[in-house]
DNA sequence: ACTGTTAACTTAACGTCGTTAACTTATCTG
DNA sequence: CAGATAAGTTAACGACGTTAAGTTAACAGT
């Protein structure tokens, strides 16, 4: 049944097939019930075709991810445009949030769980390119507020500043996609708790945090 | 080759044996190294004695990481002795992310990973226990310094903070246990980002941050 | 027009896994 | 001494990721 040699466009439209049967599976099901036999069986195609656009499932995931991450990028680029730099961090952090908790698989994949020594070789997101990195971005406007002294004068170095703020977004958003569901505890409101921890690391970074609105 | 009829004593005494054979290689190689089949090869049974002593993997797994959150919860029940109410909250959150970097697979698994709906028809940890739940007893601390107006008047939520600073050590150490060996971060000391972020978030967080220490 | 060669598939297979069913054996109870 | 039963075993099922080997149809060269 195979006609043979598809022109270039073809050949990418079969790859995009797979890619989106698989991000369907992905998002709706979970990582764990993602498997290439079940994908291939959505698509009708054998799994061993996967093998032919995939090195394995690994690099699959990791390409599903690619084309959603280099979204959180663009519109963490958009966010960059706004004037202020305080404003600018607000927004990076909300931003951040929004896609974490509106894709939480992909932000599980991403963030949540511990990678062989260097993926780095799969992934197609070129990391530090400030087109391409979500944190890059947050780094670029941590420093410039470092440099305009809007910091406590005791913290010293503006990449511990950026982890840090980085840190405290992820703990509320992860935090919530790992236990959200347990009802052991009695969770707070997600919006609440994602601006209390907004406004606190703030205040506590802030050489002026009464200038917050 | 079965003797049969153990007794009592055995019958743990086999149990253990299981247990500390699946933390070992949990712990050493991680989650995903841990099969039944490889639990029993190393201890020279069938894989199928396994489920004499346990319903399925799973519950083996929750059976290795309670007793070691119960050692968690102990830890943080002395440190519940301090004097002072801050004093007790920092030693609380810094208790925890040591904990959290000396078992980054238990922590992996029961805070980093998302659970069927109620995993605690499996658990025998008792949550809300103040004996047996970190949680809970960090929300007792936060509540006592909360009703002492140690916090700034405009929040008027004591679990809401309780959450917020769970979630503040738990992004550190998530972030560290999931990213830690990324090498396209240029990461900062991981002691240095536990403090700065314990020391920004009490100083947004209470009403007299210039008491600190 | 015939003959490779090769792209694009498929089926079959290997070795892994979690788990269950069926069997064995040694001890205890009556 | 007979049976019940605890404590193991082996064998098997159906899933998985992945690879090897086969099939078929379109192209290139003579």
């Amino acid at each position: 049944m195979p006609p043979k040699i598809k022109s270039p466009e073809d050949r990418e439209k079969l790859r995009t097939l797979i890619l989106d049967a698989a991000r369907t599976l992905f998002v709706e099901r979970g990582i764990e019930a993602v498997s290439m036999r079940e994908i291939a069986r959505k698509i009708n195609y054998s799994a061993t075709t996967l093998y032919n656009h995939f090195a394995d499932k690994e690099a699959l995931l990791q390409a599903v991810c690619d084309e959603d991450f280099l979204a959180l990028a663009s519109s963490m680029r958009d966010i960059m445009q706004l004037p202020g730099l305080i404003e600018r961090i607000q927004a990076l952090c909300t931003g951040y949030a929004q896609f974490a908790l509106h894709h939480p698989n992909h932000y599980r994949l991403m963030f949540m769980t511990p990678r062989a020594p260097c993926n780095l070789d799969i992934t197609q997101i070129q990391q530090g390119n400030t087109e391409q990195d979500a944190y890059a971005q947050l780094k670029r406007v941590v420093q410039a507020a470092f440099d305009a002294h809007l910091f406590k004068a005791d913290i010293t170095d503006f990449e511990l500043i950026a982890q840090t703020l980085w840190a405290s977004t992820h703990g509320v958003c992860s935090l919530e996609i790992a236990l959200g569901h347990e009802t052991w505890i009695h969770w707070t409101n997600i919006e609440a708790r994602l601006h209390l921890m907004q406004s606190a690391m703030l205040r506590g970074l802030l050489q002026h945090p009464e200038s917050l609105n």
